[in-house]
DNA sequence: CGGCGGCTTGAGGTTGGTCAAGGCATGTGG
DNA sequence: CCACATGCCTTGACCAACCTCAAGCCGCCG
């Protein structure tokens, strides 16, 4: 995976060890199941294309999405870590996957201490990202949570090459945002609504269009930071 | 960190490796800050007693507390991952930390696969941690919440030798559940007494008894495996 | 003894969920 | 090519839930 070279300088041995598990691929269609809370799973799926969400359901019949799962990402984590897998993951898109099994996945990181440090930071994004996401739907207003949420959605779509300088194709319908950000699809609609009214987006379809960046940035306070890929070695000061 | 013992066999030199960057010793009195968002830092301070809180602070005022640090917890997983800390960390009890420089981390996960691994590992569980808490602060009632972080709560002290089987001290206030788990403080009292008057639990200042486990179990649809720590390899089906 | 932080309780108002109905686009089968 | 079904978006009305504000209380510590 090309992404983790940007948190660490891997050495050609490390890069072809890691080509080495990244050698069969699968083919997943849209609505399908990937990983089923509450069985087990030995192997890793790196994802080339498509998208994919990463959910909770609960008895009340309530879905609670933890997640976007964008190309580079790696579905199994954190599932493949448990005994059991504690969350869900659906293909929203048809989709392209590596297929990694999780004893060649231990056996790379036990191997080549670099790449298993640069999966540690990975690991800590993925955190930090998922911290982001507590914060959203613990305290910040619903208008403020769907600015957060485009605005991370774009930013991440951007990272993969996968979206413009101001727009991009949600790959969710309101429901699904509703699920991402703890809202109902009505209002969802509604601040949606709202924010093309404030001339702050445009919409045509699933096509979202940033008109005021600034605006919408101070308004879900977002702060890219969080979504960086940060190197291992950093600068002195 | 014996902690990391449980997720992987760590060899003699694995472990004098681990003892030799703990070996720095800091104590930090309660109401101190640890760790302020925005801020670089590049030091990891391991928990070995008190508790703290990550947390971020909203331009509303408000606060979102993301998780309760705890002993054997990381304070900077993961601020010292990023240029910049994301998160803000608060001790909320006076406390003893091992202060280890992030060089001597790098230095360590990069000489000793054995450790990155089971730092990785580490990591995915407080991932899974953090992916609770959305499903927390996203689709549960009020009261399911409050009886999830307690069965958490419970569960997490017992994890480290500091609760009963039934009971334990809640180390936050009332307001600091709130920010734990969204709700305003007067609402987190309502719904403690209404588990009380349920006769789910019972209370004596930060004394909290469970009466009722099973009740607040399906109440909160509290799974205790996510809390597990699970250990790297694991045996044939 | 006096002050302070945190707990408790109440009243009132807004927010956002639920329910429901209609519209529009896409796709499918006759 | 049209009839119909399906899924999603959109809008409205209503109501419960939870926040805010406020006041009083308790226990602790200086």
């Amino acid at each position: 995976m090309a992404r983790l070279n940007h948190s660490i300088a891997l050495d050609e041995a490390d890069l072809s060890a890691l080509a080495d598990i990244l050698n069969r691929q699968v083919i997943v269609r849209k609505a399908k199941d990937i990983i089923v809370e509450g069985y087990e799973y030995k192997v890793l799926h790196i994802v080339e294309s498509g998208f994919a969400v990463r959910y909770k359901l609960l008895h009340s019949g309530k879905r609670q999405i933890m997640n976007v799962i964008m190309p580079g990402d790696i579905i199994g984590f954190p599932a493949c870590f448990y005994e059991h897998a504690v969350f869900s993951v659906t293909a929203i898109s048809d989709m392209k996957l590596n297929h990694v099994p999780i004893e060649d996945f231990t056996a790379l990181c036990m191997a080549r201490a670099k790449v298993a440090t640069a999966l540690l930071w990975f690991a800590a994004r993925e955190t930090a990202i998922y911290a982001e996401h507590i914060v959203d739907a613990g305290r910040r207003e619903p208008l403020e949570r769907l600015a957060h949420f485009l605005l991370e959605t774009l930013t991440r779509l951007q990272g993969i090459g996968a979206a413009s300088e101001d727009s991009f194709t949600m790959p969710l319908s309101q429901e699904g945002i509703g699920d991402v950000i703890g809202l109902s699809a009505p209002h969802v609609n509604r601040m949606l609504a709202e924010l093309r009214r404030d001339g702050l987006i445009a919409m045509s379809g699933h096509e979202i269009r940033i008109l005021d960046r600034a605006a919408l940035q101070i308004l879900g306070e977002f702060h890219p930071a969080y979504l960086s890929r940060t190197p291992v070695h950093r600068p002195a000061p």
